[in-house]
DNA sequence: CAAATTTACTGAACAGTGTTTATTTTGTCA
DNA sequence: TGACAAAATAAACACTGTTCAGTAAATTTG
């Protein structure tokens, strides 16, 4: 009987539209902006219905942030096919920062926000693609530790202080609070300048290496 | 006549008690359970009375905002006050990010929120006490560039690179994001240990200093 | 001292928010 | 067609920030 299987499809087209709403409302009125209401309204269900295809708001944004993450590696797969490591260690970073200012919403989604945390912790999953990411930046620094030989450095130690110093740039730049300190930093062009700035000097303080 | 002065007096004190216990429901409920009616009823007034002392929340948190850049002040004077450069700069950050994992919404409130933000916008006023922390920040690294002989490096990029690291720190560590990635992170001391390797990591990147 | 005026305050409403529950509508199977 | 299960919803609950008309209190003036 075909009838429970178009059934179940059905459930899952439903569920896919509440997050292409949500997704679509989110790129429209900003995270803030994003309400169950409003959801409901633009798939045109009552807003309890919304509670029969996720447990609550968290889930919706848990699996927003996955669709992030996707959004993310799709922009940066070109940095990741980098044959030098140390070229490629420098284009993550690079794209890494460009895809958190430029999709601000998705990135505090995806490394702010606590409610998709919320819902790893009540459901007691992993944070997937968050640590997938972060084991390739591992990866990535082993690769450029062993190609400049200096084997002084760790390499998760090394990826977590460039992670801090990329995730610190995003959000510096993205809650205002690095045109407000630099105020030539004004114009977005010029700031631009400053992350890429920022960024060249990590790799030369670190790999006396110039891009 | 003292009389006026009384009233204005008056009008001060409860400007100050709105903003005493506004600070007592953040410590107690955190950032997101504080609500204008909380406060309300906490100084028993009517809630519409608190828009006869502040325009808006958003002034509210701007208020709070100034205060917790006091307490931070205060907590960090003693690093202030060292004598050599670079150990001042390490002792700074050092104290910057302790500081902000352990008054997580105080540091959320600073350098993370949009409402204070939204006020500066409006008021066309500055993040006065932001930029001089931020300039301080700049005058140290001077010191140690001058200490160390190290012309090569520009002590504003080397601030900037230094405040997006530990703020990345503080952010990646509140928001439950390194403890996900880094299993053995869970417990607090171990994710001071891990902090504070990174925060070494920097120095010696850097200046070619152990610490 | 009483009346007029200014200042301080509040009740109630508006337009939202996430979420739950009892009820109704819809679809499937015998 | 009637019974049953599944899906959807109306309405309510307990909140949120904010505004405004109207009331109460304090002060100044006649």
């Amino acid at each position: 009987m075909g009838i429970s299987e178009r059934k179940e499809r059905e459930k899952q087209e439903l569920k896919e539209l509440i997050l292409l709403k949500a997704k679509e409302i989110m790129a429209r009125d900003g995270q803030d902006g994003l309400s169950i209401r409003k959801i409901a309204n633009e798939i045109e269900y009552s807003p309890a219905t919304i509670y029969l295809y996720f447990q609550d708001k968290d889930e919706i944004l848990y699996q927003m942030m996955n669709k992030g993450f996707s959004l993310m590696s799709a922009s940066m797969d070109e940095s990741f096919a980098i044959e030098d490591p140390l070229k490629r260690l420098y284009e993550i970073g690079r794209c890494y920062v460009e895809f958190g200012v430029q999709n601000w919403d998705w990135y505090d989604l995806m490394f702010n926000s606590p409610s998709p945390m919320n819902h790893i912790e009540r459901c007691s999953v992993e944070w997937g693609p968050g640590i997938t990411l972060f084991e390739y930046l591992v990866k990535t620094c082993e690769d450029a530790i062993v190609h400049t030989g200096r084997k002084e450095l760790e390499s998760r130690a090394l990826a977590l202080q460039l992670w801090s110093t990329v995730h610190g740039l995003v959000n510096l730049s993205s809650t205002q609070r690095l045109c407000v300190v630099i105020p030539e930093a004004h114009e977005s062009n010029i700031q631009n300048q400053l992350v890429d700035q920022t960024l060249k000097n990590i790799f030369l303080s670190i790999f006396n290496t110039k891009f």
